[in-house]
DNA sequence: TTTAAATACTACCTGTAAGTATTATTTATT
DNA sequence: AATAAATAATACTTACAGGTAGTATTTAAA
């Protein structure tokens, strides 16, 4: 599996952020320590900006800052935000009405996995992740 | 998660022709029954006979037939085989060289519910999909 | 009030998965 | 030998995620 550059950029950039989470960051920063190309991460940060996650301040000493604290800020909600959790969470075989009543050949099997796997993105906080001890960013 | 739409279509037609796995199936029929565009079924068909799972045979009366017993292709080899598994088995975060000694944050979390992922999919025979008796093909 | 340093917006470019069209080749049947 | 019915190969088209470029706007500091 694998989640769209754009959620790995956002998971990214917010758990980065989140090492510091009272300071204001400004792209130019995130962009040289992210190793994540200029102007997608502009255009990311604001649209993260209208999800509520953090806030943009214009203007010279601007930047963005978060909105509450890390700590209630989940993968999940993340991943929603940017790329809408079903693209991730329906069926594995494609199948657009899949369910209990009308599985697919791999329904019963993949909802145990999938449970998983959400309960993994609900539980796991931007804070939790920034306090890891990696190199990765 | 989701597959490719060519996984996808990979299980469902080779768990739609191990219904019948004696049989020599036409890309006609399985395009009428699986409701996948022609051209690109078509190619996929040849794709699928490089690989080995299924032979194909030119020529009127010619289509596809199984190489060997259902029972021993398995959802980890056919995703392998079009995709290659690690598009799908590789780090969440999306890094190239994440690993147990240079994790990103989610790495721990991540490779256990990665590895129920692997077991579904290398436990799961096409015969098993096969047998099962669910409208969707 | 001017300037510098930041974000916001709009439009365009590019690579890839998926889908389509056309023609060539193969082989059993007649 | 001709035909019909199947696969094979090649090239083109489309949609979208990701990436890039340029300009406009905002605001603190000088």
């Amino acid at each position: 599996m694998k989640l769209s550059k754009t959620a790995d950029y956002s998971l990214r950039i917010l758990s980065f952020m989140a090492k510091k989470p009272e300071q204001i960051h400004t792209a130019k920063d995130l962009v040289a320590k992210l190793n994540i190309s200029d102007k997608y991460l502009r255009r990311l940060m604001t649209q993260l900006s209208k999800t509520g996650f953090i806030k943009s301040i214009q203007g010279r000493e601007g930047g963005y800052s978060f909105t509450k604290p890390t700590e209630q800020i989940f993968v999940s909600q993340i991943i929603d935000a940017v790329d809408g959790l079903e693209k991730y969470m329906g069926c594995i075989m494609g199948f657009g009405d899949c369910s209990d009543d009308n599985p697919c050949a791999l329904h019963k099997k993949w909802a145990k996995v999938r449970s998983q796997i959400m309960i993994l993105f609900e539980t796991t906080s931007i804070a939790e992740m920034a306090e890891k001890d990696v190199q990765k960013v």
